[in-house]
DNA sequence: TCTGGGGTCCTAGGACCC
DNA sequence: TCTGGGGTCCTAGGACCC
């Protein structure tokens, strides 16, 4: 078996509804499904999907048909901590290994058999064996001899499947496999490429490299390579420290109309993200928002700031003033989010430029010290005023149920400037 | 005061991923 | 599949410069 590079994928299986189970292990053998805030399934264990359960499904229509179906909100944290663990035994055999997703991960093995006298085929499965025996989950693993094809590989056989793709057989894979299934490949450049005839990934593979260069993209003609058994994507092992940019987003329902409602929606985003960009150290310098209509539309402006900042008050002054032109008394909308990029480790911009850094210096700290509260007791103990409607707001008795609504207003009281305190 | 050729930087928007 | 939330990368085109 020729594998000129060694690439490895993991891949969860039913992962969010596999994490339930593993952590609680009285749900073992019944059918389980997550995404019990959005209404639609998330993920579904094999015990539900035996009951024609799949993604997507609406849970309305769970609840009818399969009333012993338990169904889950979705509980990241917990995901992420079986993600880490995977990482880590990965990381056991390789430092090279790429934190693809909170259920995926690429590893780099090339040249491991032969340093270790063994064959890939044991390697493979010896990881596999390890994940699936030390966290109770189970996983489809795939290797080959570049991403696109090792996640061709650990696809091929779900769930807890573990398929090698040598380079001379790859043809063989993508003759079967229809073009719009390719890592990479949408929607839209599956319906291009139908327009020219191709069908399956081995059409598109062996098309002239010349063709390709002309009508596709970039990104595109890399995929070509690789389904060709080149590698032109790099693995980027370690955790990535130059994240580009965070983002709070977040639906609400019933659809709103007020203008101080959705105002207040945007604003716990705002402050949620600035949570994010002080745990990383990070301060922003542009932002963009957006708010989603009913007929699923966005409207929004992108913001530079005059200064790097991650205190939530400097980004809705900015942002004020645009929302008002943004927003329509008479739209419906149903979502709002805000994106911070041009992230920054230092507001050295602040240092003398502007004469209101005493301002900002006197925020800083004081989120200081509220990053510690919300440590020591809890998430979002302290929330800007401006934000206070969306908490208020009955969308969220369905994640915490109305125990926890009550708590939430028994404990507050006005504080100046910094809104309202709980 | 009529206009060549070439470069950089930024932004909006599209496409894709899990 | 009538649709949640969090990301990345690329490209075309405008602004600006020499």
């Amino acid at each position: 078996m020729n594998f000129p590079r060694t690439i490895f994928h993991v891949d969860g299986d039913s992962f969010f509804a596999a994490c339930e189970v593993a952590s609680r292990p009285w749900l073992k053998g019944k059918p389980v499904v997550t995404g019990r805030e959005r209404g639609i399934v998330s993920a579904a264990t094999y015990e539900a999907k035996a009951l024609g359960i799949s993604r997507a499904t609406r849970l309305l229509e769970v609840k009818k048909k399969f009333p012993q179906v338990i169904i889950l909100p979705s509980d990241y944290d917990t995901y992420a901590l079986y993600a880490q663990r995977m990482y880590d035994i990965v990381r056991r055999y390789t430092p090279l290994v790429e934190e693809y997703s909170i259920d995926e991960c690429f590893a780099d093995l090339t040249g491991l058999a032969e340093e270790r006298g063994t064959t890939y085929e044991a390697l493979a499965k010896a990881i596999k064996d390890d994940l699936e025996t030390s966290l109770g989950l189970s996983f489809s693993v795939g290797l080959s001899v570049n991403k696109v094809a090792a996640k061709i590989a650990s696809k091929w056989n779900k769930p807890s499947g573990l398929t090698l793709i040598p380079l001379e057989l790859l043809p063989e894979y993508t003759a079967k496999l229809p073009i719009g299934k390719v890592w990479g490949i949408g929607r839209s450049t599956a319906i291009q490429m139908k327009k020219k005839g191709i069908v399956t990934a081995f059409d598109f593979a062996s098309r002239d490299r010349h063709f390709v260069r002309e009508n596709f993209p970039k990104p595109i003609q890399e995929i070509y390579e690789e389904l060709n058994g080149g590698f032109s994507h790099d693995l980027h092992a370690g955790v990535r420290e130059d994240q580009a940019s965070i983002q709070r987003t977040r639906t609400f329902r019933p659809p709103s109309s007020s203008r101080e409602f959705i105002f207040s929606e945007l604003s716990r985003n705002v402050e949620e993200a600035c949570v994010k960009l002080r745990r990383h150290g990070l301060f922003t310098t542009h932002i963009s928002f957006f708010i989603k209509s009913q007929e699923f539309s966005y409207h929004g402006t992108d913001l530079s700031l005059p200064h790097a900042t991650n205190v939530p008050q400097d980004i809705l002054a900015a942002l004020k003033r645009a929302f008002e032109d943004t927003f329509s008394p008479r739209g419906l909308y149903r979502a709002t989010g805000i994106r911070l990029s041009g992230l920054t480790t230092a507001n050295t911009l602040t240092a003398h430029l502007f004469n209101d850094t005493t301002r900002t210096d006197t925020l800083g700290e004081m989120y200081k010290a509220i990053d510690k509260v919300d440590h020591k007791y809890g998430k979002n103990m302290v929330v800007l005023g401006a934000s206070l409607m969306s908490w208020k707001s009955r969308g969220e008795m369905e994640g915490n149920g109305p125990d926890v609504k009550n708590n939430l207003f028994r404990k507050r009281f006005g504080m100046p400037f910094l809104g309202e305190v709980r």
